[in-house]
RNA sequence: CGGGGUGUCGUAUACCGGUAGUACGCAUGCUUUGGGAGCAUGUCGACUGGGUUCAAUUCCCAGCACCCCGACCA
């Protein structure tokens, strides 16, 4: 993509009206846009962002062989009754709305109940199960107080899915499955080694549910970490009696803060007795259904990678989602420098490799460069005078400090 | 929802009970080009409503908005 076409612009300037590091950074660099306190919208590199993330956990979720779907997010009241939770006392985070004719409304906070009610429609017997689904669908929740930039909002986009089991046998199975996904996914997302599986409080149904918490200053929780076993305690869980449990010891865990990117917990027959989702056996009896939920919250994924990578200079990207791979710039108002930049962003394209490229006339070398360690794109190309006469141009790393000449047709082998 | 703080051009800020200043941005022109260039000219502003006062952007009250701490987080 050209640069010179980008209606968005960067800002050398901090706004006043945010705190934390990932609104800061990602409101100068252009990614995001502020509607108002906790309500953000995503620009085209923000957007390039989400959709990496949103794809990286779709193909992951694919794998288990579930099935992606929408439900809606204006919600009849009638769905939420049977569970208690259109109830205002009981849920406090409604934004409820109303049909010309008086019909009350509600926008989802969650799904549980709504993607409940759907399997009723499709499961009636035991051939009908198990089944994964979930969706990428906007949460709506009225939260007393949006904080910490795009990390705790009150409009998000998140991924639920919902899992449908005949045993518990079958439940557990299936969990431990989404379990083994979360872990890949972050790993792929580049949060694999800060990010630890954690027990923390499971309801009613069982003893622990599991966070994916990432280690981060900025966190609102705090974890009790285990490096050398990858795994995690809740403070809200975290007791003598847990880390008997856990056959953990108190001497090799680390006490940390942390941001919950992730959660998967055991639903049980909550909501298949609320609303009567149940199944024939091979035998004609009728079971209720056991569910599980699995969720991740996408912005939030992307404003922990914001706060946790990042130098004085602006983002570094983890290349998986990067909005481009290269950034590529042309520096100093020179006719065969100019005509080249060209050549290789041709070249560039032609190869496939997704590059934002900085043709902007009349903009200083300083901006550019600037620019480029604000927005953080994995790797920058560097083409000059100065490269050309050295042989090519300058790729170096967002992560590093120095880079290197290398020649045009070698770059692009090297970065196919 | 309780507590604290802040509201001044598009952005970041300064000053002030009596004609609101700077920088960045934006526009135009010339010069410039490896770390947010230089000169010139131009453009743009006191959250809302009350009160005090001869006079309020400034002081007081209320509302609203935003930030932070706590509570909450299906």
């Amino acid at each position: 993509m050209r640069q010179s076409l980008l209606f968005t612009k960067t800002s050398k300037e901090t706004p006043k009206d945010e705190q934390s590091k990932n609104a800061q950074l990602l409101l100068r660099g252009g990614y995001i846009y502020k509607e108002m306190a906790g309500v953000y919208g995503f620009l085209p590199l923000g957007l390039r962002i989400i959709n990496k993330i949103i794809q990286v956990i779709r193909e992951e979720m694919n794998e288990l062989g579930a099935q992606e779907i929408v439900l809606p997010s204006l919600q009849a009241k009638e769905t939420w009754e049977p569970t208690n939770q259109w109830d205002d006392k009981a849920v406090d985070i409604w934004f409820k709305t109303k049909l010309k004719n008086e019909t009350e409304l509600g926008l989802a906070f969650t799904h549980e109940a709504a993607m409940t009610k759907l399997m009723k429609s499709f499961v009636q017997s035991y051939r009908d199960l198990p089944k994964f689904i979930y969706q990428f669908q906007t949460k709506f929740r009225n939260e007393t107080r949006a904080k910490s930039g795009i990390m705790r909002t009150r409009e998000f986009v998140m991924k639920d899915m919902y899992s449908f089991s005949r045993t518990n046998e079958e439940h557990v199975a299936l969990y431990e499955k989404a379990k083994e996904a979360y872990v890949k996914i972050f790993d792929r997302l580049g949060l694999g080694d800060i990010t630890f599986l954690t027990f923390a409080s499971g309801g009613v149904f069982s003893n622990y549910s599991h966070e994916f918490q990432t280690v981060c200053e900025t966190g609102e929780d705090t974890i009790y970490v285990c490096e050398e076993k990858k795994i995690a305690i809740n403070q809200e869980v975290y007791s003598p009696e847990v880390l008997k449990e856990l056959r953990l010891n108190q001497n090799e865990l680390v006490e940390k803060k942390s941001v919950e990117v992730g959660n998967i917990f055991n639903l049980s027959t909550r909501f298949s007795d609320a609303l009567d989702l149940t199944y024939l056996n091979e035998v004609g009896d009728k079971q209720k259904v056991i569910m599980g939920s699995y969720g991740i919250g996408p912005a939030r994924v992307m404003g922990t990678i914001v706060e946790t990578m990042t130098d004085e200079k602006g983002i570094v990207w983890p290349e998986a989602i990067a909005p481009f791979k290269i950034h590529l710039l042309s520096l100093g108002d020179n006719n065969e420098v100019t005509s080249k930049t060209e050549e290789l962003y041709q070249s560039l394209l032609k190869s496939n490799i997704e590059v934002l490229f900085d043709d902007r006339r009349g903009v200083s070398n300083g901006e550019k460069l600037n620019d480029a360690d604000l927005i953080g794109c994995s790797w920058r190309v560097v083409v000059s005078e100065k490269s050309l006469t050295a042989g090519g141009c300058e790729l170096k790393a967002r992560s590093k400090e120095n880079g290197e000449i290398i020649g045009f047709s070698e770059l692009l082998t090297k970065l196919s």
